[in-house]
DNA sequence: CTCGCTTAATAAAGTGCCCAAAGAAAGCCG
DNA sequence: CGGCTTTCTTTGGGCACTTTATTAAGCGAG
């Protein structure tokens, strides 16, 4: 609970520029000076720095504007790399991310099931290795493993607490073991969380903004970014839209949370009252397997299916309450929806969240309010979780005690 | 937009430890460079420049560990003073705190009503150094006024937008008139989050929790504060429970926002709903102004009279779903409430918010959730308008861009 | 009571980051 | 080609903090 109150700014000069540098793009040290504040003097001495490490490189020259051109700097994206994993119950995926963040590698797997964690670990050190070798990719240039899940966690032990679809893994040794396993540095992440660090880290999301990114997955969870930090509440377990009270204004149904309600089980459930009940529509649902089913469902919705589309919209539509609440509580500027459940229809679900808050966002007479997809919707939370790695290892922020 | 990359530290570490004392009660300097992760050296340093402005003083001696006793310093709280107004439509509030939080003076106008803002500017700002004469402070001591004002705000200009209470306040420049009008900086914000700063400052709360104020007064607004740090999202709207749309589950009562539902107005409807029905009750209302009905109702409850029982019940629940919601969204592990709605039955309140937070609570098996009556209740947004001051000036914090 | 031990606090020297100002480099323009 | 403008770098100094060394203040054994 120690404070740093010393050399803080050591690494942090550093960080401030390079992530300047990230976010706008071919930049000149001139322009970097006046936006971190800096002197050009300083700017001369760290950018050298960065330059040494490989992490930023020269990319040309400005007009000039009567003087000495300006020489253009900008991210050395081959100079790092990140792999970022997602676990979930019914699917692995494994990306690995160059230093701007994008996308260079990606393998989907079958999920943890019911597998026994220590196969998974191994499992999972294997594939990863086997990915950067694939890629050609220098292992020294990788610098850690991101690594996210569903559900509450402890990021001090690096563990997960009760997860729903994850049983075995409660209180399991997650993240040292895998740590061990693969012979790099891992961080565990909420998916929420590191959905919203990938938007950051790769998309154009302004540097000041408050943004939230809603992750929806078999559960909906939410991370919140404030100016690029990551907002980690007291424990981490920040976010829990799905946890949420609903009583479905439009449906006219009992309470339930809104994971229940708008999440992929809940919309199937939906779909398949109303073909029960002898509803006009060309869906025929598996019935097993509710994402399946939700993927139908969601296809159906875009062909302009009636009891798709009224399923789909139900579903936005309680989220874009859950959202407006998060909106108001967080005075956020930013929505980002991320996760399989947008990856067919997300467009209808950013517009109804759009419109709700339009119409019902308290500090609208202050400023809009943007909701956007995820620039990598299903693979949203590996690559954030591959871009969280970047930032705690190159750009460290934080806030609070 | 720019954000300082040098000297941070150099306010920064005497805020730290100005920050240590203040909480830490009396402390010796060798826990203080534990706790700060300064060296003793540094400690020395720092304390010396404390001791010389007077902010700290010693305070005697520890008990000796084998050696040299260690010297106790702690805050001298008459060093400073700062002013707190809280301006309503129906009051107006001011306090006189110490440098340790602690109300110096007090007094309660008529509040702002339909007067026009000059005078009512003009009528604060003399009330004000006639209240700081009358305690016989040093002029010199007086830091600043905080000024605490209910709905949304513009703090960058110090405006308030669109009060629903104080019309004719709506973009009037109420910064600038009265810092011009007492002549001494004026510091503009919300009632909850000065109430969260108020609580703060002057209580003791964790230095590292997770907080959230809740102030119910004729609205009903939030402030966060994360280690101390106010949290101001996008443009410091933040906390809008009051806005949130419930269905009040338990009442069957139409859809609603929390305010209209839960705040006084909604109550003393409620009740009187009930008395016209012919419920049992000793109550009488008289009607006409919500507030005073709300006190009558508070009082009857704590006496055990059934109506009013059922309809404070009605608003903690109420008020118990948001703050759940609140919770889970920002995770914290701290609710503190305030106003003058729990003036008088605030233990149910509490009581009641507390058990469905250990309910419901998401990361409960991560952390406890505290519930606790603001230590000022009425007065917390005047007090804590005057803490503001008191960290703005002389413990600055902030995060994000 | 005094000498040795322990811990607290201060002093002095050194390190590292940043800034200010002056100088060097690189292009325009007559 | 030399003045002019703008960019970038070098140099010297300041400041906060650290490390190392010294002084201060109490305890306890003989």
């Amino acid at each position: 609970m120690t404070r740093a109150g010393a050399n803080l700014t050591l690494t942090t000069s550093r960080a401030l520029v390079l992530d300047f540098v990230r976010s706008a793009g071919p930049i000149s040290r001139v322009e970097l000076a006046t936006l971190t504040g800096l002197t050009p003097a300083t700017m001369t001495n760290v950018m050298r720095q960065l330059l040494t490490d490989g992490l930023v490189v020269e990319v040309g020259r400005d007009l000039s504007t009567g003087g000495k051109p300006r020489v253009l700097l900008d991210i050395n994206p081959t100079a790092r790399f990140a792999v970022g994993i997602q676990l979930g119950a019914d699917s692995l995926t494994y990306v690995v991310t160059n230093l701007g963040g994008a996308i260079v590698g990606r393998l989907r797997t079958r999920g943890a099931e019911d597998s026994p964690p220590v196969a998974v670990i191994s499992r999972m050190a294997g594939r990863a290795k086997q990915l950067i070798e694939d890629l050609g990719i220098d292992g020294q240039a990788v610098i850690g493993v991101g690594l996210a899940a569903p559900g509450s966690m402890d990021l001090d032990k690096g563990v997960l607490l009760a997860p729903p679809t994850l049983g075995q893994w409660s209180e399991y040794p997650l993240r040292d073991e895998l740590e061990a396993a693969i012979g790099l540095p891992v961080l565990l992440d909420n998916d929420g969380t590191t959905s919203a660090v990938g938007e950051f880290w790769g998309g154009d999301v302004p540097d000041a903004s408050t943004m939230c990114a809603v992750y929806l997955g078999a559960g909906i969870g939410a991370g919140i970014l404030i100016g690029g930090t990551v907002f980690r509440g007291a424990s981490s377990n920040v976010g829990e839209l799905g946890q949420m009270w609903m009583t479905a204004p439009h449906s006219g149904a009992a309470p339930d949370t809104l994971e229940r309600v708008a999440g992929p089980a809940g919309v199937a459930a939906a779909v398949r009252r109303a073909l029960d009940a002898g509803a006009e529509s060309s869906l025929e649902l598996g019935g097993t397997d509710p994402i399946a089913d939700f993927t139908l469902i969601a296809t159906a919705a875009l062909l302009g299916d009636p009891v798709a589309v009224a399923a789909i919209t139900h579903s936005a539509q309680d989220l874009a309450e859950a959202v407006l609440i998060a909106a108001n509580l967080f005075d956020l500027d930013f929505v980002v929806l991320a996760g399989p459940s947008v990856a067919i229809a997300g467009s209808m679900y950013v517009e109804i969240v759009q419109k709700r808050l339009d119409e019902g966002f308290f500090a609208k007479r202050r400023h809009g309010i943007e909701v956007r997809l995820s620039t990598h919707a299903t693979d949203a939370a590996a690559v954030g979780a591959a871009a969280l790695v970047l930032q705690h290892q190159l750009a460290p922020r934080s806030f609070g005690s």
